[in-house]
DNA sequence: TATATTTCATTAGCCAGCTAATGGTTTTCA
DNA sequence: TGAAAACCATTAGCTGGCTAATGAAATATA
């Protein structure tokens, strides 16, 4: 039995620094790592409506509602209330917002964070995250 | 050149199935996944001061120190000042700290998630989570 | 058609991570 | 020895996750 019981702080550690870098990076730009992560979305599902982008994000929608309200009050992104549906809001990448170069830079920072590291190794460890997520969901099915 | 786009994604996602999940498990008891951390690790390190401690959870000192608060006054332990060092306060387990089983209980759901989980994908994924903090810690130079 | 249910956005409020700044001790060193 | 530097705990305030609850709009249903 006794699984190794350190892969779940190494998670912790690992999102920690993560957040911390990247933070630090974007932040001249006036921007976070969540924040980045909702253009970085927007600019593969432009037009999308608040529920559709926080499912596609994984998060819940007051989480992102904070992040748009953020985003648009910087500019880089614009809301609209979406015409066929009178309670859905709808939310483009502003001209900004395009320029940002976000999705570029967080590709770069993502390369750098990989870089030196095995593919398969990385396929696997991939696989193994999904596989956790997998069992949590199982144990809470949702 | 192109890494695999999606392990930081599995990454952010892991962690916040992980964290409901557990504080779902943990709240009867009045804990959160941080604070059962906590009483983790001073179940190793009982008698430690809160920057020590800090370090070994590697969280910053004000994050811990709202835990320490809330964990003192849920009865789960206890600060004293130190004899040697006026500066420090040294943190123990209280006798519900230690009768809270909460080691135990990390462990089952520790185990739970990572179940049917091959143990050597189990390592080579913390070698790469280990690997990913070491880029991080070398971007940043800390 | 009229009502009931669902869905969407929003607000309020919690917990947990962080940085910056402060005050009190201790240590260092000139 | 006395001043400077370093260290510890603490406070204040930011961001970002979450749940619960609410009101408005759309959909389903009786």
């Amino acid at each position: 039995m006794s699984t190794d019981p350190t892969i779940i702080d190494s998670l912790l550690q690992v999102m920690r620094l993560m957040r911390r870098h990247f933070d630090e990076c974007v932040r001249e730009m006036g921007l976070t790592m969540s924040r980045a992560r909702v253009i970085v979305e927007l600019a593969r599902h432009d037009g999308m409506s608040q529920n559709d982008l926080a499912r596609v994000m994984m998060i819940e929608p007051p989480t992102l509602k904070r992040q748009i309200d953020a985003l648009e009050a910087d500019g880089f992104v614009e809301c609209r209330p979406a015409e066929d549906d009178g309670r859905k809001k709808v939310i483009f990448l502003s001209e900004k917002g395009r320029q940002s170069k976000v999705n570029e830079f967080s590709q770069s920072l993502r390369d750098d964070v990989l870089q030196d590291i095995d593919a398969a190794d990385l396929a696997t460890a991939r696989q193994v995250l999904d596989q956790i997520a997998a069992n949590i969901r199982k144990l809470a099915d949702r």
